[in-house]
DNA sequence: AATTAGTTCGAAAACGATATCGCATATTTT
DNA sequence: AAAATATGCGATATCGTTTTCGAACTAATT
């Protein structure tokens, strides 16, 4: 490895000229300056991330915690678009994002220890046990930190526009002539399960809809399979209902797979909307219809929160949640009430 | 922050023992190793990982190319896969996984310099340009590298047993009476392209079937479009194939598509055969036949071969390409020609 | 000519850890 | 009792940087 030290020795100069040429800094000739960055160039010459942050307690990298609890890591449709935008945006200031694990070379420890045992100057929590301990001891720390759908005080949360979203939805359903309006929602252990199901029921008040107990259904971890088997559960019911909303597009698919199977039809049978406006949603048939989630710009609006605050001096937490506008895909899942 | 100083201060112990404590050193007795520990939990003392490995010279990270030309990024579905399987494999040893970019704080750098930058000790590389000149620098420097679907010498390589594959694909076709098969080719400009062209041409020979040239199309960038477009050019043929193997799921999503607009029906009127097995086919109707390429022993494979290479003192380069079984999913996409 | 101001550079002290080696003290062997 | 051997601990150098502050030199001002 060559180390500043070589060049230094190489050009004649000092360890410190060539740290400042490096650096910008001001007390430095233009000659010298562009002698030793030449030579730089030369004996490929490259700073040590490691010694530097040693001294400018900057890492430059920012940790990301995501823990998914059903298995699909980081597969998962909704998040890794998040992720990938937010990648997009941080790395353009020159920040690389790193995952961070449990596991500490032979030991474990938290996230929190693990954080500042690597240094990160900032951490995106994209999803995990939001309020298990270890988390809320995050939260807590001075290391500056964004949540996606999860609130706590004092930390910045990104979210989509639930209530604007799934209202949307309502009325979409509500406009096309569907009364009888169930709903697929998904696991109460989520914030945005639970806010799902409680805006379902406002606006079905709202647009002066009956709201049948035995019309509302879980659909625990969102999933294909969950969604599956709501819908034959609603299948069993006596009185059908016309249109089911789903609290994601998995649910969705899953509730389509089993009216496929029960000899129905989407949409001729049974309107069908859904939550997220993932890719696969728009290849199967027939489309969803749903309410898309703009990930782009979460992950944008993440990226610029975190930096914002890295760049603060003071360090401050933001204490709000950013609600991102949802808009609505029409598909093929629905259609006017026969 | 709490550091190792702090500690020793606290204990009345040197440095040096502090960290003898905390590593194992032999020529420390029980008792004040116990008391050490005791006090370092105490004070919330974690050990700052650049200062460690400035002296170790370990990161305990492992840096990751994951450069999609394509543009979907992290949702690859089937990278996304391997790299999860990577991930979780690599964190079990205690090391972390750091996506690499291009960005160095203001400058721009090449993989390499970013690479030595921030001291990550071993390279996966998912995708990229290959055979760009900037990775060629990479895979002759002296970090561990393992490449995903791509060949280059001293470097090694992970990838499926396409042979294997697509010749299991034909058969299987062939074994369901069909003769007249298409192919539905991927981008020659990558290695697996190529390959699954060339290894189909064979297996046509190799089960005595006639190979006609109009029915080898391009799908140029193994998309969904790419396979919609290439199929309405099959479609527009007067001999038609009864079978078409496509070198992707999504290209064979893209084929059903335009089969159905063109009012056909799979399987009834074209058997189509993928190649991926990414989740997504499973979910549509019907559902993909296709050749499964095993992500996650993908992802444990090189992971191993990393970590190997990691803690080869040596640090030798295996020179050797490591073929992971396929295997296939019998969908409904196929049936026995009429 | 003397002072001031501006420029360009370098010595040395951090930053937070580990590694080497030497020095006591305690224990065993002769 | 002396010598040899363990055992437990610490002083110090080191890793590769940045940063502070002062020195030296040059140019401008009085």
């Amino acid at each position: 490895m060559v180390t500043i030290k070589d060049v230094a020795l190489r050009c004649g100069y000092s360890i410190t000229t060539v740290s400042k040429a490096l650096n910008d800094y001001s007390d430095i000739s233009n000659k010298t300056k562009a002698k030793i960055l030449k030579l730089c160039d030369e004996m490929g010459y490259v700073p040590n991330l490691s010694a530097r942050s040693l001294v400018t307690q900057k890492s430059y990298t920012i940790g990301i915690i995501f823990e998914e609890v059903t298995g699909i890591g980081l597969q998962h449709p909704l998040f890794s678009k998040v992720l990938e935008s937010f990648k997009n945006h941080v790395e353009a200031q020159g920040y690389d994002i790193m995952f961070l694990s449990r596991n500490m070379g032979k030991e474990n420890g938290s996230y929190l220890q693990h954080s500042k045992r690597k240094q990160v100057e900032a951490i995106l929590v994209l999803c995990g046990e939001f309020n298990s301990n270890e988390m809320i001891d995050l939260y807590k720390s001075s290391i500056p930190t964004v949540v996606i759908d999860y609130n706590f005080p004092k930390v910045t949360n990104v979210t989509s526009n639930n209530k604007k979203g799934v209202t949307e939805a309502v009325k979409y359903l509500a406009d096309l002539g569907h009364t009888k309006i169930a709903h697929i929602y998904g696991g109460l252990y989520l914030e945005i399960g639970r806010q799902r199901k409680e805006y379902f029921e406002q606006a079905m008040k709202k647009f002066n809809l009956e709201l049948h107990e035995e019309f509302m259904v879980s659909g625990a971890f969102f999933s294909k399979d969950d969604g599956y088997n709501a819908m034959k559960e609603l299948l069993s019911l006596e009185v059908q209902p016309t249109a089911i909303f789903c609290a994601s597009d998995m649910l969705a698919i899953g509730a389509i797979q089993a009216i496929n199977e029960a000899g129905k039809n989407v949409p001729d049978d049974y309107s069908i909307v859904g939550f997220d406006g993932i890719d696969i949603g728009q290849l199967i048939h027939p489309r969803l219809s749903t309410i898309k989630q703009d990930t782009e710009k979460m992950g944008k609006v993440a990226a610029i929160q975190l930096l914002t605050q890295i760049n603060d001096k003071i360090n401050r937490r933001i204490d709000e949640t950013i609600e991102v506008d949802t808009f609505m895909i029409h598909g093929e899942s629905t259609k006017v009430l026969k």
